[in-house]
DNA sequence: GTCTATAGCTTGATAGAC
DNA sequence: GTCTATCAAGCTATAGAC
């Protein structure tokens, strides 16, 4: 594979990557992205195959990335607190800095392809495949750590609790820009800096309560 | 307008409603509807426009009956707290209990509707049309409640809640089945009433951990 | 109100020349 | 690796018969 035919495929990866984020899987056609990565259209299956495929790759290129960073600061966090277990809120941060800091400051390809994810994690489409096969592996170690933080909790409030920040989280990402017109102008959905500063107080708060052992 | 036409529009409107919930607004053509609806293709146009109206009208459709209720239950437990202003908990019980219910026990057709709503809000290119115009009039209220409820916060930190909360929600609706393979079958997507029993807890304390008027 | 027929496009995908 | 050309299929939307 030659030069050209790496900035090629990035061009349509990246293309891809921008209007399935806008759109959707079924609001984009192959023929659009290749004209907004100013390549012909026989190259999009050329170098990415079909459509399917071409879906696939976008989402799992950068889940990758994603995956190993946010593993990274478990197990930082792991290290800093051991023997003891790490602070719920420190699990928490370090599932969500990753995301927030690159879809704040990584430039316009990390914050398209947040949109794109949390689209995926609210179809029925998508889920299963997209969420469950690239991101649960992590995420199972994610919730093994907030065991060992909570350690009187039940498994139902901790997966429970799992799945409200998850929508918090990726709502945030999709950039609606609904709270933007809601707020007058008061909370901006590009202002990545004001979540992070937010979710992890509120989402641990959520989880302390549920999980509080004298709750039942 | 006779019988017949009335109930051949309700149907092509619920073949409408199943599909775009499962595959969103682009996933689908209107032959396909016009097929599970078991109509004639030219039948859809006839009763409800082009493809743009009919997703509007089914948009709209449960949108009102929720609005109605959830309003009504706001006012009952702001006069039930009169002259005080009503708890916190109490609020986002109004504005959640009226779609947890529906969605558990209102039928297939509402758990749909609330699985395309949990599409819309995260979809960059239709939540500034449906959340804002349908919803957001009414999240106004629950705002100016949850104001007089938490005094000394600022609108920044509610808005925020806020945010946290519809994703938290809409979450929940979309049914993805995405937790019950991450919790290995002891969390089910379509068990509300576990949903119903955390969510107002869980999103309440983090409304109060954001809102401490000692916070900054 | 319902159906047949069709206009006029766009779609995903590839075969074959260079 | 790139482009031209093309296919068969699907699409939205409507006109007109009944």
């Amino acid at each position: 594979m030659g030069k050209a035919a790496h900035t090629t495929r990035r061009r349509i990866l990246d293309a891809a990557e921008k209007l399935f984020a806008e759109k959707g899987f079924h609001g984009v056609s192959v023929r659009e992205i290749a004209r907004a990565a100013d390549v012909d259209v026989a190259l999009v299956n050329y170098h990415c195959g079909r459509k399917n495929d071409l879906f696939e790759t976008v989402f799992l290129r950068r889940a990758e990335v994603l995956n190993r960073e946010r593993l990274a600061m478990l197990n930082a966090c792991r290290e800093r607190a051991a023997p003891d277990p790490p602070e719920l809120e420190d699990i928490i941060d370090a599932f969500t800095h990753p995301l927030l800091t690159r879809s704040a400051r990584g430039g316009a390809g990390w914050r398209r392809y947040f949109a794109l994810v949390a689209q995926v994690n609210n179809s029925p489409e998508l889920a299963p495949i997209g969420m469950t096969r690239y991101f649960d592996p992590l995420v199972q170690q994610f919730i093994a750590a907030i065991r060992e933080a909570l350690p009187d909790a039940r498994d139902e409030d901790i997966y429970w609790s799992y799945h409200f920040l998850s929508g918090a989280l990726t709502l945030t990402f999709a950039q609606t820009g609904r709270i933007d017109k809601l707020s007058g102008g008061v909370c901006r959905s590009s202002d990545l800096a004001s979540v992070h500063e937010r979710l992890v107080p509120y989402t641990a708060a959520g989880f302390r309560r549920l999980c509080k052992p004298d709750k039942d």
